[in-house]
DNA sequence: CAAATATTCTCCTTTATCGAATACATGTAT
DNA sequence: ATACATGTATTCGATAAAGGAGAATATTTG
């Protein structure tokens, strides 16, 4: 073990997914917030976004500022195929770990 | 953040609950080591196990040696209410992010 | 005491957490 | 026009927690 992704990557890799072209720091640190229903702070997402470029899992690209008062320029965040298939392959493990646990459906 | 389970307390509860009354050390990690397709070793095992018992959300239970030849005697572990519950708020969280990402069910 | 099973311990690397510091773009007052 | 205020966004640095590998130790029976 193990090269399986972490927890924080796994979110994150999500949010960018679902963020599509508009993933960039900002609004993928208030989307898992949102989804996880705790406040996450800055570290706890750029370190894990280089960590997920230098994977592979992640390409960035360099945006325009926006053009409101302030507004540096945003850096966006897209998945890979490589960023993909890591993501199919924890769900895979996941239909074997989660499958079959009834109980836990039951509240 | 983040009081999220992390993704080795998560494999290791759901095996506990998958295990019944069957989960100690060894089965365990056998269990993972099959589910997750890698190798885990004692100290992938032992070290969350210890820590799943901090946070409540297992307890534990000496068992009886095993009667074959050789056989230190096993260590049991058992779900608390605690630890169903961390496992249902994964679960919750999981919904929101797995859910409408259909790309990644073809394959 | 030999052999088998199970757990504890130790060392080291990698992730996670928090928030201050810095950078950058634009508005505004002089 | 130019300095400074303001709003957005990212980088950095320090510390704590989790992950990873496997040797050492304990326990039980032949």
């Amino acid at each position: 073990m193990m090269d399986l992704l972490t927890r924080r990557e796994e979110i994150i890799l999500l949010s960018v997914w679902k963020l599509k072209d508009g993933a960039y720091g900002m609004s993928i640190k208030d989307h898992v917030s949102q989804v996880t229903g705790k406040k996450w702070l800055f570290g706890s997402i750029y370190t894990p976004l280089e960590k997920l470029l230098e994977k592979g899992y992640l390409i960035s690209e360099k945006g325009e500022p926006t053009p409101e008062r302030g507004g540096r320029a945003k850096v966006f965040f897209i998945l890979t195929g490589e960023g993909l298939d890591a993501l199919k392959n924890l769900q895979k493990i996941y239909e074997f770990l989660w499958d079959d646990i009834p109980a836990l459906e039951v509240r």
